[in-house]
DNA sequence: CTTGCTTTGTAGTAAAATTACAAAAATTAT
DNA sequence: ATAATTTTTGTAATTTTACTACAAAGCAAG
């Protein structure tokens, strides 16, 4: 396994302090020492130039500058460039998972910073066609019924009041059995968005199938690779790049920050006409 | 008064965007175009040579560099890295209200950047002593209720699942009537754990002064200066500092990270004895 | 309209980063 | 164990980038 192929796995756009830190162990002697040095004071090293962290770190400027591009930067400029932006947002503690002898401090930093960083790698990964015809489809629908289980219940009951505010009726059913109902008796122009923190629940894909079956719009709110995210007409896709402790911590925010994104969609267009209005979609509208 | 006077007034502000922003009506024709294209997009000129930022605003090399030195910066790249810096924390972008003229991509960067500096806000602003004494409190709790109205009975709903994620049984109520009802009927040990957007509705504050007249626990969550923080026993203030076209866009988001951190916090304590263990709040123990 | 001051740009210089290539080290096969 | 091959590292040259000195242009007051 080359060097480029185990970079592979580090490659993380956002908190590169992080990726250095957990690529520490797998890098080089010459790797090493370069990076040890910036991690000893990230900050001072962002004003150091090429020369100055060579001779610091005891290697040659081309090792810094090919250190710089294995962690996914264009250069030496870009790197300290990057590297100023994780050391100010302090995002990088996110990779340490929570220790039980962790105090209130600690674990309440490391839990709002692993939050950070998945807003912004979720703002990365954005499919904007996605939500914008998401906010078509739901406003052109002519009843919308959000399904959610467990823990989505609640996020589906955070729908409905968000959607009742920008002006749209909407009904959140956190029964399995009522969801079947509804989805069987579907009627042209009927909308399910459907909302599953794994996208695997078996029950909740079965929903959905049955929903397709009928020719309805079905809008999923789950990560982008869940058998659920398949099945639906639409994908808005939640995905947690950065777990802490292997948990799904933040996808509860994430989810929050979606569908605020939605309810302003709706509101910014609900009175005018839907510019980019996709006829394969929404022939019910 | 010439230009460096003119500067000393403009250094007073924390961000590089801030002082160039407010900077910006006593500028000159040159610095204007320089400034206000580093405004239209401060990410973008962060990756930008001082000739191509040259050649985009209409000016010389130099007139860059004088401009980053007349604004306390050693140089251009001195300059970029303090842009950088300004605009990781997203502070800029909330300053742009959403328009109405505003595409997907542009009003979902503004909601995502809205709420990650809303975060970085809350992370200074976390009382760490009270969130350690909410944790202790639910612990010790013999039944734990939690209320919210309107938007934060979703919220209560999710407190709930948290909560009993973490092992501890709770219960939300979002109708006002049983509210009252079981404050009413209140008896040692219980807790009331009161969540509110603004902490201004007037009968989620009376049902709190209710139960702090039993000289029940109560535990709020909402702003800090609001009139059910200042009833309440313990109170977990989510501020929202930048607000989006003057609406609280992001304490959802908030709200959900404060559940998450709670939930950690019992995880992490329940098993073992409360170490700072506050005898004056919680003698129901 | 000319003198003195400020602002802006041109051209040259210095510094910094990158590339190409060669040497050294490490790995593999014989 | 050693030769062959691959990978890693460093040297030197090149290119890019930023900075400085100075001159030209613009502007205000006399």
């Amino acid at each position: 396994m080359n060097q480029i192929d185990k970079m592979a796995s580090w490659s993380n756009e956002i908190n590169l302090i992080g990726e250095m830190r957990s690529a520490l162990s797998h890098l080089n002697k010459t790797e090493k020492k370069i990076a040890q040095k910036i991690l000893d004071d990230p900050e001072a090293a962002t004003h150091k130039s090429i020369a100055v962290l060579a001779k610091n770190s005891g290697v040659s400027e081309p090792s810094i500058n090919r250190f710089c591009k294995r962690f996914n930067t264009a250069g030496f400029p870009d790197f300290k460039l990057k590297l100023a932006k994780a050391a100010v947002s302090g995002v990088w503690e996110t990779v340490h998972p929570i220790q039980p002898e962790d105090n209130t401090y600690k674990y309440t930093t490391k839990i709002i910073n692993n939050t950070i960083a998945n807003l912004m790698a979720f703002k990365q990964s954005v499919n904007y066609q996605q939500i914008q015809l998401a906010v078509e489809a739901l406003i052109c629908a002519k009843r919308i019924f959000i399904f959610g289980l467990g823990l989505s219940s609640a996020t589906a009951k955070d729908a409905e009041y968000k959607f009742y505010q920008s002006g749209l009726f909407a009904s959140y059913i956190d029964d399995l059995k009522m969801q079947r109902m509804i989805v069987s008796n579907y009627s042209a122009g009927d909308l399910f968005f459907i909302i599953s923190q794994t996208g695997e629940t078996k029950e909740i894909i079965e929903v959905a199938e049955l929903a397709k079956l009928n020719n309805a719009t079905v809008i999923s709110m789950s990560p982008s690779a869940s058998r659920l995210a398949r099945v639906s007409t639409l994908k808005l896709q939640i995905d947690e790049t950065h777990k802490l402790n292997g948990l799904s911590f933040s996808s509860q925010a994430t989810n929050r920050v979606m569908l605020d994104i939605l309810a302003v969609g709706i509101s910014l267009q609900k009175d005018s006409p839907a510019r980019f209005y996709n006829q394969d979609y929404f022939k019910n509208c």
